[in-house]
RNA sequence: CGGGGUAUAGCGCAGUCUGGUAGCGCGUCUGCUUUGGGAGCAGAAUGUCGGGAGUUCGAAUCUCUCUACCCCGACCA
């Protein structure tokens, strides 16, 4: 390709609103425009790593065995009516309307279209196990899109759906995806890592995410130094601490803490470790009107994945106002304690195994010091609420936690029979019995990878593209071209040569000067580039750099 | 949706407090010079100052209103 054909629209100066790495190398080397919140148009040069990207992961998931379809973006109604969605799946749905008053959404995911497919297609347990996938566009209403393509409205994404007649035969194709995923990311060039997952709205049961590892990572990722435990802090198991509960060793008494509220300035003002305080958090139950205590400790987090899953608690979470507080516990939620409080109180175990703690009074401007449970109030139900931290004991008792951020660019679940049941996806067994279909489905952002890649992947200069997704293999820059016949004959030669030896060459045939065009050939991250100038002429040779070399 | 902010040339910004009819840098165009790391000089083009309404002799600037976008939280590939 020539510059002179192919205009770069590299841009010097980063637009203001782009916050990460990956968004304003994005911009600067003109891989994508932003049109609107959420909405990117990729330019020629961003869509040729996008490409890129679909290539790899169409190869591998043809290679494992999957069958592409293309299914509409535009998605009728009544089948999201018929799982529950329609309503369920709330303002993140963008909904229209034809000229029939008829109601549509522009495709979030594809659940109900493929099952509705499935059970109009598939008629014979002789056709399973079946995999299809497809790379489309979707558009999810983010509450806050950000980080350019990273979190875009509309973004594309592979989408892949698999029927089966049992739990056995889904375990095999989950695992061959996992498979799929693993060489995906590995052939992309990602440092990536696969963890277990909470499963969200799509539903199901076992689920992993693939994680690219970034500091800019919206999520937070946990694993284990001695073991090949890994998973989402969302869903990592906080290990119950060892050993009996200590004694208790001092009497329960009430001190005076003016305006200390928070678990630091509690802390700071009675100079004990956050460790020694307990929190207590107060949401709304399940039964309605009901309202529960979460007690945890002052150094940990609630974690609210795993408090929705309690029974007991409302779904999804909702923390009681402060009015309620007032009403139930006659104080201000910077005072709230478990003693004496007549409702459900439910301790995480760590806070449950604490003895001679502080809490506080329900009472404005006091605390506890010296509380033990069983003594001083009933012993609390007990149960897994916080999230883990660092240097936590691995669930698995192997090794410890460790905590690094991720970007979450796959998503592979076991469905079971969530939406083949509601919409009656099914086939005729060996007996000539209808069979409800069970389902997988894996899903991996295709333009989040390329910024995650990006993530990784730079320097000062700009984008050092993994040599798999790169845009072009090859740069060639004359020096001054248009003042030398022989150095023009020269770099015309060399591009007809590698482009006809099967490289991507992007040549700098137009008027430009040597700094410019380097700084363009680094920003844009082109892996290879060779420099010819008339010194280099006289002497047989051309200047060679890799864009990793330093 | 809650909290905070921004909107002035293609991009990045100043000007707004204290009203007087719009400017800087980059980019773009022309010419000359230069040419081994984003050149120099000379010249040029480009704005409904986000939209609407109001106050005023006069509004980018003050008032009201609408809209868009960005940042912090919950959501997700």
């Amino acid at each position: 390709m020539r510059v002179s054909k192919y205009p770069l629209s590299t841009v010097k100066e980063t637009p203001a609103d782009a916050e990460i790495i990956s968004h304003k190398l994005m911009l600067r080397a003109g891989l994508i425009r932003r049109l609107g919140s959420g909405l990117y148009t990729w330019m020629p040069l961003g869509l040729r790593v996008l490409r890129k990207v679909e290539a790899i992961v169409r190869e591998e998931m043809d290679k494992a065995g999957a069958l592409e379809l293309l299914m509409p973006a535009v998605q009728p109604a009544e089948l999201w009516q018929e799982t529950g969605r329609w309503d369920v799946f709330g303002p993140q749905m963008l909904k229209i309307r034809d000229r029939h008053e008829r109601d549509f959404c522009f495709g979030p995911t594809h659940e109900e279209i493929i099952t509705d497919l499935a059970r109009k297609e598939i008629k014979s347990y002789k056709q399973l196990p079946l995999n299809f996938y497809q790379i489309q566009t979707k558009f999810r209403d983010e509450i806050r899109p950000r980080f350019g393509v990273m979190r875009a409205r509309e973004f594309l994404m592979k989408d892949a759906y698999s029927f089966h007649m049992d739990q056995v035969s889904l375990q095999h194709t989950y695992d061959e995806m996992y498979r799929a995923y693993s060489a995906i990311f590995s052939r992309i060039g990602l440092n990536f890592r696969a963890v277990m997952a909470d499963t969200g709205a799509i539903g199901g049961s076992n689920s992993h995410e693939f994680h690219v590892l970034a500091d800019s990572g919206e999520d937070a990722i946990a694993f284990s130094s001695d073991s090949d435990y890994a998973a989402n802090i969302e869903k990592a198991e906080a290990a119950p601490p060892q050993g009996d509960r200590p004694a208790p060793s001092a009497n329960m008494q009430t001190v005076d803490t003016p305006k200390q509220h928070t678990i630091e300035e509690v802390s700071n003002f009675l100079k004990v470790a956050a460790s020694q305080c307990l929190k207590t958090l107060l949401v709304e139950g399940s039964e309605e009107g009901s309202v529960v205590a979460l007690v945890l400790r002052g150094d940990h987090e609630l974690n609210e994945i795993k408090a929705d899953h309690l029974p007991q608690v409302a779904s999804p979470v909702r923390f009681v106002t402060e009015e309620q507080v007032k009403q139930v516990a006659g104080c201000n939620p910077g005072s709230l304690g478990p003693v004496g409080l007549n409702i459900t109180i439910i301790a995480d175990h760590s806070a449950a195994h604490a003895a001679d703690f502080i809490c506080g009074a329900n009472e404005d401007g006091k605390h506890l010091t010296g509380v033990n449970w069983g003594r001083d109030l009933p012993e609390p139900e007990v149960a897994d609420i916080r999230n883990v931290v660092e240097g936590d004991a691995s669930p698995d008792g192997k090794g410890t936690l460790s905590i690094v951020r991720g970007i979450e660019v796959g998503h592979i679940f076991q469905l079971g029979d969530k939406y083949s049941q509601a919409m009656k996806a099914t086939v005729l067994d060996e007996n000539g019995a209808n069979h409800v279909m069970t389902m997988g489905c894996y899903g991996i952002g295709v333009s989040r990878v390329v910024a995650a890649a990006i993530e990784q992947n730079h320097d000062d200069n700009g984008i050092i593209w993994p040599q798999a997704i790169a845009p072009f293999d090859v740069a060639i820059a004359p020096i001054n071209m248009q003042k030398s016949e022989r150095l023009k004959e020269a770099s015309e030669k060399l591009y007809d040569e590698l482009t006809a030896a099967g490289f991507s060459v992007l040549f700098f045939d137009d008027k430009e000067r040597l700094g410019s065009m380097l700084a363009n050939i680094e920003l844009i991250g082109i892996p290879h580039r060779l420099v010819l100038g008339e010194r280099g002429l006289d002497e047989g040779t051309v200047e060679y750099k890799g864009r990793r070399d330093a």
